[in-house]
DNA sequence: TCTGGGGTCCTCATCCTT
DNA sequence: TCTGAAGGATGAGGACCC
C-alpha cells in the first residue's frame, strides 16, 4: 500500500527500482503458455542452485541459492529452466535506457534493479509516487515486465521500502518516518545482515531494528567487530549517507567452477585450472586490465573451502603468467590435502589499467602476453575449441 | 544423494621493516 | 649488534550481495 506522504522541499528523493522475478517474467514475455504457473530458473545440473523462481513456485517454499535437487523435491510440477543470460542482458539494457529519460543519476545495482535519484523532478514528473507509477507504467509497456519501486530519503530506506512494495506495487517512506518505519522489522530485513550476523544477534536477544538501534554497543562490538557494529547500529534507525554513486572500478575478475563429482585426478584439475587462467586473462585483456597476483580457491568434496594467493613479481596478464603462479598455489594445497575437489576457482587480483607500458615488462612478459592476446583473437574468430594451449586439449 | 558464480569488504594473523 | 614495539603489507577466511 503506497504511503501519500510528501517529502520535505530539502530531502533527497531516491528510488529503488526492482524488477519482480525478473528472469521468470522475460521467459514468460517469449513463451506465454509459463503465465500462471510455477516456473524456476537456475542451474538444471546436479549440482545447480535457484536463481530465480516465480512467486507461484515461492508458494511451495522455493527461494533463491536453494539447491535445485530440492526445489523439485518441493514442487516436481514445476517448470525447471536454465536461463538465458544474453537475453536477460538484452532486456536489462532496455530497462535501463527508460530509467535514463527520469533521471540523469541512475545507478544500476544488477540486472534487474537500480538505485534513482529524483530529487527535484517534482515539476517534471509531479510527486514522487506518481512519478513512480509513470516509470511502473513504462517498464509494462515497453517491456511488459512487473516492476516495484521503493521511494526514501536514501539508498538504505528506499531498498528496505521496495521489499514491502513487493510485488508490483509502490511503497514511500519519508525522512521523518524512517526510523519509526524501520523499528519494529526484523533484523534480517537489513541490508547487510545475512544469516550469520541474524543467529549472532538473535543470541543477543536483538529481533528487530529497533532493539539492534538501541541495543549496548559492548556486546555487539564483541560479536560482531567494531566497524560492523558502528555501522549496522547507524542503519538500523535508517540513516544511510553513502553517496549515490556510479559503482567503483573492479578490483578483481574471478572464474570458478564445480565439478558435477568430485575430482581427484590432477591432470583434470590441472586441465581445468588452466582453462579457467586463460577465461580470467581473456577478460583481463579484453579491458585492457593487468593484475598484480593470483589467488585460487578449492573447495573439497565436504564443502570446507581454502583460498590460497601470490603476488606477481611484475603485473601482467599472460594467460601463462597467471597459469604457473595458479598451478604453484594448487600444488602448494594438495601437498596438504589431497581429498576430492568439489570446487575449483581463480581470482586474478590487485587488477588496473595497463599503466606501464608493455615496453617496462621484461621479455617473457611481453611475449606471453602477446602470445595469448593473439590465442583470444583466433577464438573470436573460430570458435572458443579452436586452439589449445600446452597439453590442455 | 542440498549448497552456483562473480564480486566486495572486513577481520585477524603473520611477516617484514623501521 | 641485539631486542622489542609499532605499523604497513600480505595472506587467509568469512560474510554478504545479486
Amino acid at each position: 500500500m503506497p504511503s501519500e506522504s510528501v517529502p520535505s522541499k530539502q530531502e533527497q528523493v531516491i528510488f529503488h527500482v526492482d524488477l519482480d522475478a525478473f528472469f521468470v517474467e522475460v521467459e514468460r514475455q517469449k513463451d506465454k503458455s509459463l503465465s500462471g504457473k510455477p516456473v524456476v530458473i537456475g542451474g538444471t545440473g546436479p549440482r545447480g542452485v535457484v536463481a530465480t523462481a516465480s512467486y507461484e513456485a515461492r508458494k511451495y517454499g522455493i527461494q533463491s541459492a536453494m539447491a535445485t535437487s530440492i526445489a523439485r523435491r518441493l514442487c516436481p510440477n514445476a517448470i525447471f529452466m536454465s536461463g538465458n543470460n544474453q537475453l536477460y542482458q538484452v532486456v536489462s539494457k532496455k530497462f535501463m535506457e527508460i530509467l535514463h529519460t527520469y533521471s540523469p543519476q541512475v545507478v544500476p545495482v544488477s540486472v534487474d534493479e537500480a538505485y534513482l535519484d529524483m530529487t527535484g523532478t517534482h515539476d517534471l514528473f509531479g510527486a514522487p509516487i506518481h512519478a513512480a507509477k509513470k516509470i511502473r507504467l513504462e517498464i509494462r509497456n515497453k517491456l511488459g515486465l512487473p516492476s516495484s519501486i521503493g521511494i526514501g530519503p536514501n539508498k538504505l530506506v528506499a531498498k528496505v521500502a521496495t521489499e514491502h512494495a513487493k510485488p508490483n506495487n509502490i511503497f514511500q517512506v519519508i525522512q521523518s518516518e524512517a526510523e519509526l518505519f524501520f523499528a519494529p522489522q526484523p533484523v534480517r530485513n537489513l541490508p547487510g545482515i545475512g544469516p550469520k550476523a541474524e543467529e549472532t544477534l538473535i543470541r543477543l536477544k536483538i529481533n528487530t531494528l529497533g532493539q539492534l538501534a538501541d541495543a549496548a554497543a559492548g556486546p555487539l562490538r564483541r560479536a560482531l567487530g567494531t566497524k560492523h557494529q558502528e555501522l549496522l547500529q547507524i542503519r538500523a534507525r535508517g540513516i544511510d549517507n553513502s553517496p549515490l554513486k556510479k559503482t567503483a572500478k573492479s578490483k578483481s575478475i574471478s572464474a570458478e567452477t564445480t565439478f558435477e563429482k568430485d575430482v581427484s585426478n590432477q591432470n583434470k584439475l590441472h586441465t581445468t585450472l588452466k582453462r579457467l587462467c586463460e577465461r580470467v586473462g581473456s577478460r583481463l585483456r579484453k579491458s585492457g586490465l593487468m593484475a598484480r597476483g593470483v589467488s585460487i580457491k578449492i573447495r573439497y568434496g565436504d564443502f570446507t573451502t581454502i583460498t590460497r594467493q601470490s603476488s606477481f613479481a611484475i603485473q601482467g596478464n599472460g594467460d601463462l603468467l597467471i597459469y604457473s603462479a595458479a598451478l604453484e598455489l594448487l600444488t602448494k594445497a594438495m601437498e596438504k590435502r589431497r581429498d576430492p575437489v568439489r570446487l575449483i576457482g581463480i581470482t586474478a587480483t590487485g587488477i588496473g589499467q595497463v599503466a606501464s607500458q608493455l615496453s617496462l615488462l621484461d621479455q617473457d612478459s611481453r611475449i606471453d602476453s602477446s602470445t595469448s592476446a593473439a590465442i583470444d583473437e583466433i577464438r573470436k574468430r573460430y570458435g572458443s575449441e579452436s586452439i589449445f594451449r600446452g597439453s590442455v586439449q
